[in-house]
DNA sequence: TTGAAAGCGCTAACAG
DNA sequence: CTGTTAGCGCTTTCAA
């Protein structure tokens, strides 16, 4: 217990417990050499079972804690990653978190989170991930990657994976936006729909790109004629513009133009969060959702369901664990080609398109009568 | 730029661009010696200005990075913070966590999260704390600190910061709960209300016993006698019970109590999230917020802007600088005494308590006649 | 002011 | 199977 590290002068450092145990005590204390230890410690093969169980029994005895950052540069691994991610955006990124930061502990990884809350740090972090040494590999969320830093990132070959954006050098996790743009716009057409407005985000971002492509696209395939006058969006910025002001903002401008809000039975809304401030906006108007108009989104947020959103579902949570996943493989194989994974979200009807109207009618006299036959 | 780092058997070893230049190899083509290097790279004021000038030239040229697990294991310092916060609450942590994010980008501090998503996560994230050099100290939110690892801490001595949460031993960073939720109610009162119920969350939890213990002492100041009927709260589990559902639940049973519903004209929700509930449920059932039951609530979350919640403002983003800056002191100064620093929340009058009914009307008026005269 | 040398605690050959 | 040795890249005395 009054383990002295080897080498240091006795002079007035005094060890406190169990802090500051390393090999060598352990050595000592076992009557083996240091490398042995090391090697039970890393449960390499070539140890004699008596042996393996004596240096145990110290290790557990003076209570030893490796010590991680001596491990890390003796055997140049950091078994440390690291996000950055957005902050400043929607709620995407929480539930994407939620998966890096479970797969992330399952593998025993550290995990250095690097939030951004205004755009101006995204340089800040990227650089400090080029630090030598500093983490394993990272993954960049949902901003476009500077194209000043591609070549940083290949020079020193640091293992990047970008989730919900995209880089032709590098391995990327996304989301089919315009597939599923499409899906959502066609279950309005099945439905009867045939005048569908959009409410996008801002189009100078990548996703409300792909989702007006696929709007267009479903459109286009069911014979209806395109009209500039129903699809709106945010400004531009240099956020993606899935904002609650926007969807109430929009809404209003939509209703605002009279001639064309008299047709229009449905929109598609790019993004949750904006559905809710058409929501809000339909409200104070007294349009009623989905009976004068209704409205599918995209993103599947938690609030989706409580505001009952018919919406395209991703796989925020799996996504994140595939970023992990896919970041340590990159590391165990630096130069196999950039590997892009593309997830198809997913229709979940709920209100606010009116598909259920029936089937929810049904569903609550149901409710109803369990209640009383209680 | 073919630097080779020293003592390296020039076998098969290719260097590649800048990767792996140590200060050896700023020592070397500097003609200076290690030591002097270091200095000059912990701006060290015993180096001759021009000896600097020349060493930061090469620095530059060969684009040096430095290793920081080597310097971390040769200073002893980790310059690593670990945050152990709560995913599966409500929003409050994110919040907290942009606080954390800035100053401790602003500090130059890397910032390990270990995001609970499970009751069960925690051991395991302070055990990990517990490895010798892995943090310089660790900030743990809004769950009870387990008892079973204060001596742990102690022993030790890891600097720990509880925040949202308490313990007598260690520093804390805490609302005023109590003092926040007899504001809160007594706003209600000062408004003309007698008959107020408190729909809280689990009573286990300290924020929740606090506020309701704030709710009694307002009554009781006031004169107007405590009744059960009037105290909701949800069941007991191991989390809060600040959730959607059971706002939207205790509303219901709150109406259901026929003869206490009839005299209710307010009620203190204990969290934001819970007054989204409360909101949906009422709109349910065709009760109108503020107009028929007042409401004010706790927390002021983003959403709560949107909902126009009265709430009691907790200063979530300071909170989490403040924890960051504490931690610091604290590794600094080891043994002082534990520091516990409180925040009194702070009432921000929105639309569910009814007070700006007026107001809110002459608003309206003003914006209407704004729109005319564009 | 500066260079040399001795660690920090651990891994990874290399002999035996 | 195991002890020894030589680093990993940096900080920090200690002389000079």
């Amino acid at each position: 217990m009054e383990a002295v590290p080897p080498g240091i002068s006795l002079t007035s450092t005094i060890v406190v417990s169990s802090m500051g145990v390393t090999i060598y005590d352990l050595a000592r204390e076992a009557g083996v050499g240091i490398g042995t230890v090391s090697r039970c410690l890393n449960n390499h093969p070539s140890v004699a079972p008596e042996t393996r169980q004596k240096v145990l029994a110290v290790i557990k005895r003076l209570n030893y804690q490796p010590h991680a950052y001596a491990h890390r540069l003796a055997s140049r691994k950091t078994n440390t990653i690291s996000a950055i991610i957005p902050f400043f955006t929607n709620y995407f990124f929480l539930e994407v978190l939620k998966g890096v930061q479970d797969r992330a502990l399952e593998l025993g990884i550290d995990l250095i989170l690097s939030g951004v809350n205004d755009p101006s740090q995204v340089e800040y972090y990227l650089r400090r991930s080029l630090l030598r040494g500093h983490v394993d590999g990272v993954m960049f969320f949902s901003m476009n990657f500077p194209e000043s830093f591609v070549s940083k990132f290949q020079e020193i070959a640091l293992p990047l994976v970008l989730v919900d954006t995209h880089h032709n050098k590098f391995d990327s996790i996304t989301v089919k936006n315009r597939e599923g743009a499409k899906i959502a716009v066609e279950h309005l057409i099945h439905l009867g729909h045939r005048s569908i407005a959009i409410i996008n985000g801002n189009l100078q971002a990548r996703p409300a790109g792909e989702r007006l492509a696929g709007y267009r696209e479903a459109l286009e395939d069911h014979d209806i004629p395109l009209r500039d006058e129903w699809m709106l969006s945010s400004g531009a910025g240099k956020l993606d513009g899935f904002t609650r002001e926007a969807g109430r903002t929009l809404i209003r401008e939509l209703i605002s133009r009279r001639r064309i809000s008299d047709t229009i039975t449905a929109a598609f809304v790019a993004s949750d969060v904006q559905a809710i401030g058409v929501l809000e906006g339909a409200r104070e108007l007294g349009i009623r959702i989905p009976d004068d108009i209704a409205i599918v989104s995209f993103d599947d947020i938690e609030l989706a369901q409580h505001a009952r959103l018919t919406t395209m579902r991703q796989p925020m949570y799996q996504m994140g664990r595939l970023a992990v996943e896919q970041l340590l493989d990159r590391i165990k194989e630096r130069d196999a080609a950039p590997r892009i994974t593309s997830f198809l979200p997913e229709l979940v009807i709920r209100s606010t398109c009116g598909a259920l109207r029936d089937g929810e009618a049904a569903a609550r006299i149901r409710r109803k009568k369990e209640l009383q036959a209680i």
